[in-house]
DNA sequence: CGTCTGGTTGATCTAGATCAACAGGAGTGG
DNA sequence: CCACTCCTGTTGATCTAGATCAACCAGACG
């Protein structure tokens, strides 16, 4: 765990619209940035591990964090992705309990954590807070839902097509001109985690969609060759 | 829908103290009793259907609800069974957002509509309810997440094993002495769906286990032979 | 009675897992 | 600089759990 901090205030954080601190006061921002810990790390450092206790909440100020999940078998899940803006580690810390999964830095990263007990006494001094968090986790709830019924109704190629355009909206460019591609974050072996799939599955889906003509793989980068196709077949589905 | 009203007060509700709704005042429940909605309703009724908007919550007084979610093809799963004492719909209601599921009655039940506005006044009066509402979110997620990681790793044969288990929990009965048994609350095709295969499958490893002596069906009773060996099974794994 | 629905069983099929080999980097160390 | 081992990703061959298709039975119900 690498500790530069480059100490930046709270209330100038680009992404700080983004996330449910977005209704502090400047007073109670300035309460955070008096005792946040910023952190630079990098790929492959945990945050903080499956069955901790919770010691507070870690905000994502740059960077790419994952979180998976292990199995009574030790194997690891790939649940989610974390951008920018995300807090991360909330759960346990609001419904009191370990946490149930872990977080894995994906992408060198800015980290900021806030302490338990500022948390909760911001939580209790506005309730606002706890409400955007409900909301959040009411969000998580349904694309974890969502997540699961499309595991069992689509295969493999469909759940890759939708996961290449979840992936997109987040990190895609481009245009109807210049054509739109994707820089993808993450390993296949994650994407496939990502998708419940193995990596040799989707290995073999990328190929079929390549021999379609529907995308185009360049090692981690991917170009939509027929974006209204893909569309057609993630919506429509069969 | 059979409206007839058994109007009995939420004080009185013998489900209330497991219920997000304990910590009222005697006030707030007679606001509720005042405008709250009882009916009596039999299986196959839907409460509300997905994609409605929300109009209220529904709190189960008595009977059994099942929590479905439709896929882009118009196949159904049953995402969860719903017991005396739970409110069901406030997700889209608290995330204002329209149904992501519907809800069906799968036994006789006696339910209680509060409409959106009581819900919206008492959340607002009192935001220990919010709160009550965002650790139940949170239960559930993890419930999800477990779900989803499980039907990853897990075979069918492990996964009934495990659902079993959950469902004693709620319904089961017995003791080392007598036994334990179980009656099973819903359909085999609803126990296919909850653990995501087909009635075949489940037909199947009801067979298996009943050749490996680790339980006895008699329709939808269950009588559990060797509880220590189902143990082992879904601790260990593999 | 016939018709329906719910459940079981058998035969077959297939998507995807598993196992195995290999190819390109990227470090590391002599 | 080469030789080495890792590590990621791709491809091929094979295997299998579970889906699918089909037949059948038993109870419920008009």
């Amino acid at each position: 765990m690498n500790n530069t901090p480059p100490q930046s205030k709270c209330l100038n954080c680009p992404t700080r619209e983004n996330t449910e601190w977005n209704t502090l006061s400047e007073d109670e921002l300035d309460l955070i940035d008096q005792f946040k810990r910023v952190s630079d790390r990098e790929p492959g450092e945990i945050i903080y591990h499956q069955g901790d206790q919770s010691e507070g909440v870690y905000c994502i100020q740059s960077g790419l964090v994952g979180i998976r999940q292990l199995d009574a078998d030790g194997k690891e899940t790939l649940l989610r992705l974390c951008n920018p803006g995300e807090t991360v580690g909330y759960r346990a810390l609001l419904g009191n309990s370990e946490h149930t999964h872990f977080a894995e830095i994906l992408a060198p990263s800015h980290i900021c954590f806030i302490e338990r007990k500022i948390v909760t006494d911001l939580l209790a001094k506005n309730p606002v807070i706890g409400e955007r968090f409900l909301v959040r986790s009411l969000k998580e709830l349904t694309e974890a839902e969502d997540n699961l019924v499309r595991s069992r109704s689509l295969k493999v190629r469909t759940r890759l097509l939708h996961c290449l355009m979840v992936l997109f909206d987040q990190y895609g460019s481009g245009d109807e001109l210049s054509g739109y591609m994707l820089k993808i974050p993450i390993s296949r072996k994650d994407l496939a985690s990502l998708i419940a799939v193995t990596p040799e599955s989707i290995s073999r889906a990328i190929s079929h969609l390549e021999e379609d003509n529907l995308v185009r793989f360049e090692g981690r980068n991917v170009h939509f060759s027929n974006i209204e196709a893909i569309f057609d077949e993630i919506g429509a589905v069969h």
